[in-house]
RNA sequence: GCCCCCAUCGUCUAACGGUUAGGACACCAGAUUUUCAUUCUGGCAAUCGGGGUUCGAUUCCCCGUGGGGGUACCA
């Protein structure tokens, strides 16, 4: 039996982290079993679903770097992969008939208010709600006079009187039972002869031939009613891997109020995919050996459904920060400055870009360890691109003594005669200032770097001065010694 | 209410029934750095409670508690 999988979004919103990390662990496990992934769209709510979502969905997979082998846009031979494009095409309803004709399922009539007293009656005997079966035992002569009204209906599967206990062997949480008597015979095709998911997805998982079923732990209920589809239909009933949950910090299912929840957010934010899906991964699923930063081909070779465990795992931000800025410590100078440039504010971008390549570079390389998100390089490097303004309203915020002044003199002196202005040379200079005034480093480099970068704090002051050019300096030093 | 799932440091997690219960994030301290950060070293910190089974339970079973999910003509 070859293995095939698939991940199954509904365009409603964008790629939820809860839906990358199922299409994820998808992903992984057919990569490492040499079986394939198929993308469907389970666009069957026409009032909530939108093109729009589903193009930011791909687009979301794609920045995570999860490839699929068939799907909307990669015709296989198991499609179409939308829902709503095999309902055109009869695949639920033909099906639905098929189980009315074989005494599985048949038509209700109930309006939603009869359901609604249905269900308000249980609750106020505090049973567990059925429904009750009112039309499962109409007569032919009723069932027909109200078809021929032309009485709206849906199609709803019978729950056979006789299933007893359904169970099966989930490959991560074990054995599971329910009882069948507490199902209810759910509604297969909607009464605007849309099918609902419970039945969508066996008809879809039949046909694509799907092997595995992986997906969130909030389907585990949902499982039984789909088994019982299979059985009717006299299918191969597939695998089971039921996936934890991703919480939020106070640990209820992760949602908006949790902040973002939506993965191209986070790229937005400046998280790179690759840090993501690293994350991503190691969220219910560890690595036997205790290696953490790894790339997905890595974690693909590694990936066991067995390793995924049962608990629910809160997303924590800290982390995936620090993740995140592990692989962008990773990065060679030239792979940062193609990361940066497209992120880079307005305020830094034509100064930077004015710059030589060679600056360019030695400027990100000063700073390469200094951020943790891509576009807090802008913070980084304004130390770099300070206007008039900006400058002096921080020297402002600080205070200097005789000696500081003393100090500025001396260096003002040695830049006037540095014919070069290298890094090298800056660093000499500095030095020359030591002796010449009998002060040490600190209290050389301390106010040095207040009067001449306007930060009291930074990367490699030396650098910093080098690279922001004798004219800059000098300019600066004589402004703080007429001030 | 009913059904189902889950339970190891604050968080993510490891541990054939036998380990001083390990690692990572965070936090704290020290070292390195002219400063911040990085980096390095060290520290703090956990088996939810109660019963069993066993020579021996984090591990197996039961009960309790806590948390979560589901109970739709949403998916």
């Amino acid at each position: 039996m070859s293995i095939r999988v698939r991940f199954a979004p509904s365009p409603t919103g964008n790629l939820h982290l809860g839906t990358a990390r199922a299409a994820l662990f998808n992903w992984l496990f057919a990569r490492r079993t040499g079986g394939t992934l198929i993308l469907r769209i389970e666009d069957t709510d026409m009032k909530r679903s939108e093109t729009a979502f589903e193009a930011s969905i791909l687009q979301g997979l794609e920045w995570l770097g999860i490839d699929y082998d068939e799907g909307p846009d990669k015709p296989g031979s198991t499609g179409p992969y939308r829902q709503s494009e095999r309902m055109v095409d009869g695949a639920y309803n033909s099906v639905a008939q098929a189980l009315i004709a074989s005494g599985h399922a048949y038509r209700c009539f109930c309006t939603p208010e009869e359901l609604d007293a249905e269900r308000a009656h249980a609750d106020a005997s505090s049973r567990p709600y059925v429904y009750s079966q009112k039309c499962a035992k109409l007569t032919a002569d009723e069932r027909n006079a109200r078809l021929a009204a032309g009485t709206t209906h849906t199609i709803r599967f019978m729950i056979p009187a006789t299933a007893g206990i359904i169970a099966f062997d989930d490959i991560i949480r074990g054995h599971l039972e329910f009882d069948s008597q507490l199902l209810g015979d759910f509604v297969m095709i909607k009464s605007d002869g849309s099918p609902s998911y419970n039945f969508a997805v066996v008809v879809d998982d039949i046909h694509m031939q799907i092997s595995h079923v992986i997906r969130g732990e909030d389907h585990i209920s949902n499982t039984p009613r789909q088994i019982l589809v299979y059985q009717a239909l006299d299918k191969a009933i597939p695998l089971f891997a039921h996936l934890p949950m991703i919480l939020g910090p106070d640990r209820s299912k992760l949602s908006k109020r949790h902040g973002a929840t939506n993965v191209i957010d986070y790229k937005a934010e400046g998280y790179l995919g690759t840090a993501m899906v690293n994350y991503l991964a190691l969220l219910g699923w560890s690595p036997p050996d205790e290696k953490e930063i790894r790339s997905v081909a890595e974690i693909s070779d590694l990936f066991e459904l067995e390793r995924v465990n049962k608990s629910g795992a809160i997303f924590d931000l800290k982390k995936l920060r620090w993740m995140n800025a592990q692989y962008i410590r990773q990065f060679s100078a030239d792979a940062l400055l193609a990361q940066i440039i497209p992120v880079l504010s307005p305020a830094i971008s034509s100064g930077f870009l004015a710059h030589s390549p060679a600056t360019q570079l030695a400027m990100i390389q000063l700073v390469h360890d200094n951020f943790e998100l891509v576009p807090e390089v802008n913070i980084a490097l304004k130390v770099f691109f300070l206007n008039d303004t900006e400058y002096k309203s921080m020297l402002d915020a600080f205070t200097f003594s005789a000696e500081d002044r003393l100090v500025a003199q001396a260096f003002l002196n040695q830049v006037s005669t540095a014919t070069t202005f290298d890094d090298a040379v800056v660093a000499q200079l500095l030095e020359t200032v030591k002796t010449e005034t009998g002060f040490g480093t600190g209290k050389v480099f301390k106010p040095l770097r207040k009067i001449c970068s306007g930060y009291e704090s930074g990367p490699h002051i030396s650098t910093v001065i080098s690279l922001l050019g004798a004219e800059c300096i000098q300019d600066r030093l004589k402004r703080f010694l007429s001030a």
